[in-house]
DNA sequence: TTATAATTCAAACGTATGTTTCAATCAGTC
DNA sequence: GACTGATTGAAACATACGTTTGAATTATAA
């Protein structure tokens, strides 16, 4: 009757949207299996478990836009760019595939950006075989990051990734507040301005001036 | 024998770790209570419930943190000090609190902040009876805020000042990874040495000029 | 010492969970 | 049309959960 990719595909797109609704711990494989009309046992048949479940929800969502990114690392390095220029480029690398697909599909990116977020301020047994995931595009956009900011330590430059990276946090997952206005939707932001915006923000605070009392992880 | 107290503070402490390490939902009352060896009724003649017991564990630690921040921010107002200089002291005193009781008690603010993060991004329903600790000091800094910085319009503003708190979580909350050096903890850096790389990141990145295509909200 | 309240205890409540089982049904091939 | 493997179905598995109960124990004070 119906083909049996559609069970699959069903599956993961209910699971999807739950996990990021309710929570992936809160979630209930009979919650799941009841909305997408499914058998029970059919999670276990196309899955086997439910953490095998979660990570595949994640890496269908999470792998096409690493490799636009990592496409787009390598469209820069091509152009030998350097400085202010390079450091631009990258940060566009690294999140314009983000917040297009944000923009295109606004509910997709921000379940499962959120079910990462749940997943790495959780357990920390389950993100871990999600995070593989992330590991390329890391190393290799921190390695592109230090030849555009040569003068910066490793330290340093290690901390204002990280601080990229909760910054792109708090664009991509909506709030769960919604009267507060602090937390207004990201998505009545055009795509392009909020893009501005950050790279903006970004850009300046990557160049911003190394303070004083250098050396970064000294003291043992 | 115990004094009451003890019963109910060590209820609180180890809920607070366990919760925090193997995640909210992960953690069942029963694990609470073997590891501070008292009787599972406990729980509820203390608490009352599971939830209340979550919401007591993060007041504890967010009050006086937000005590102190009401009360740094105080002090700025008092200086009149403007532009540059009012924005890097609400920026220090929105963080510096936090920071300063992270090194104090690493393993505490880490396992506060991970709980919450784990709310936010969570199921929602939980997070918003611990939001409101959080309500009238965003209000109360974003309009600070504001008169720093008259020249941004309400939706940058707003979205900068969001930027500042995701740039926050990343620093608070240790990664579960711990092999990957991006997330090397953020405990080995001295604290004041930490403080002014934020600083000095954030002042730039909410100072950095407003990209061409302003307005912000628009289009419908 | 005795009355009173606060606290602890062991046990059970009902419900929900992830997983497994095995028969029933489907699709495709000879 | 019958055989074969892939998929679905209904039911049960064992276990764990948050919560409640009521008796036992402790502390407080008259």
């Amino acid at each position: 009757m119906q083909q049996p990719i559609e069970t699959k595909t069903k599956l993961l797109d209910v699971a999807e949207k739950l996990f990021a609704e309710k929570g992936v711990d809160a979630t209930s494989l009979r919650n799941i299996i009841a909305e997408a009309r499914v058998n029970l046992a059919a999670i276990h048949y196309h899955f086997g478990s439910k953490n095998a479940l979660i990570r595949e929800v994640v890496a269908r969502r999470v792998q096409p836009i690493n490799e636009e990114r990592l496409r787009r690392l390598k469209e820069c390095e091509n152009n030998n760019l350097i400085g202010p220029e390079l450091l631009e480029g990258l940060i566009r690398a690294f999140l314009e595939p983000l917040i297009r697909v944000k923009f295109e599909t606004p509910a997709r990116v921000q379940y499962t950006h959120r079910i990462v977020m749940q997943l790495q301020f959780g357990t920390g047994q389950l993100f871990e075989s999600v995070f593989h995931l992330f590991d390329e595009i890391i190393k290799r956009f921190f390695a592109a990051f230090k030849k555009a900011l040569p003068d910066l330590s490793q330290s340093e430059l290690l901390l204002r990734f990280r601080f990229m990276v909760g910054t792109i946090h708090m664009i991509v997952v909506e709030p769960p507040i919604k009267k507060h206005s602090m937390f207004s939707k990201m998505s009545k932001l055009q795509p392009d301005i909020l893009m501005e915006q950050i790279v903006s923000f970004l850009v300046a605070g990557f160049c911003s001036e190394s303070p004083k009392l250098q050396t970064g992880v000294s003291k043992k």
